[in-house]
DNA sequence: TAGTTGTTTCCTGTTT
DNA sequence: TAAACAGGAAACAACT
């Protein structure tokens, strides 16, 4: 199965199979409700939460918390230890007994995923066939803009980090449950999101983000900016720098060409490339 | 504490 | 002539 484009699984490439539960999501949606919405088309596309085995919902358990940006080891992972029959017949004082503050944040995500979702396929995805990619995060680009700026408005982000209590340490994880230390693999990433996933998230939500940046040739993942200042104090927004510019913006686009994130595309002035090594920007990865 | 990473800032020169 | 591109160099902050 394939996964919806920028919310690509991050495994690093030397974790074995066995071992590649949900490693590290680091899709850190701030907002309620983008969260849900794209939970919703995360797993929509496979199977019922009902019908989901224990490993599915360990699955699940893991990148919600990647995505609220929670450490795993703030919940009890044994707690979990259910099928998805079982978890779906939890109600929001199961979960808040379960997992603390964190419980209604997972009631929210699971509510959303059975309510919003299309299901009917059988195809659960496995370990071994998601994507895998280190340091993806899926950005607050998708954030709806104000009105009146088209920019982020951080103040509005929902921190759900700072509501939560680490009071719930896992002392012993489940024999069977996903081990802690794999979920506290840190990644580099130290400014969250980068720069060429919040461009890909500008362009994988043109709705939230009307004519800023627009695809080019949707299939070779060319595009071009439309109002190049207007990305880049929408990046200065996000990195809390309001001195950020285009020409800034460009200089950091182009190291990437080194990296093969983006190909160079000559004579054409504001048009970029994804190259290879980008991810969560084809169709196909939807 | 040093090294790494991913920018950020500044700059000069070139191209459109 | 302005805007954008290209890339070197150094600085910076977060992280390993």
């Amino acid at each position: 199965m394939v996964l919806q484009a920028s919310c690509v699984m991050s495994i690093p490439a030397t974790v074995s199979v066995d071992n590649q539960l949900p490693a590290s999501w680091t899709t850190h949606y701030n907002c309620a409700d983008v969260t849900s919405s794209y939970m919703s088309r995360l797993w929509s596309q496979d199977l019922h939460p009902q019908n989901w085995t224990k490993y599915q919902v360990w699955e699940w358990l893991q990148q919600t918390l990647d995505m609220h940006q929670i450490d795993a080891t703030s919940i009890p992972f044994q707690n979990f230890d259910l099928d998805g029959r079982q978890l779906c017949n939890m109600n929001f004082q199961d979960f808040t007994r379960a997992a603390g503050s964190v419980g209604s944040i997972l009631f929210q995500s699971l509510t959303d995923l059975k309510w919003n979702g299309q299901y009917g396929q059988t195809d659960m995805f496995t370990p071994g066939d998601i994507k895998t990619e280190i340091e993806t995060d899926f950005p607050c680009s998708v954030l709806p803009f104000k009105e009146e700026s088209n920019f982020y408005n951080t103040s509005e982000m929902f921190d759900i980090k700072s509501s939560i209590q680490p009071n719930t340490i896992l002392s012993s994880p489940a024999p069977s449950s996903p081990d802690p230390k794999r979920s506290q693999i840190k990644r580099h990433n130290p400014r969250g999101t980068h720069l060429w996933e919040f461009i890909r998230d500008i362009l994988l939500n043109p709705e939230r983000n009307p004519g800023l940046i627009k695809w080019e040739d949707r299939s070779e993942g060319v595009f071009r900016f439309l109002k190049s200042e207007a990305v880049a104090q929408l990046w200065g927004k996000k990195k809390n720098n309001s001195s950020m510019t285009y020409e800034k913006l460009s200089r950091a686009m182009r190291y990437y060409y080194k990296r093969e994130i983006l190909e160079r595309v000559d004579g054409r002035r504001l048009v970029y490339k994804f190259g290879r090594n980008a991810r969560g920007w084809r169709e196909s990865e939807k």
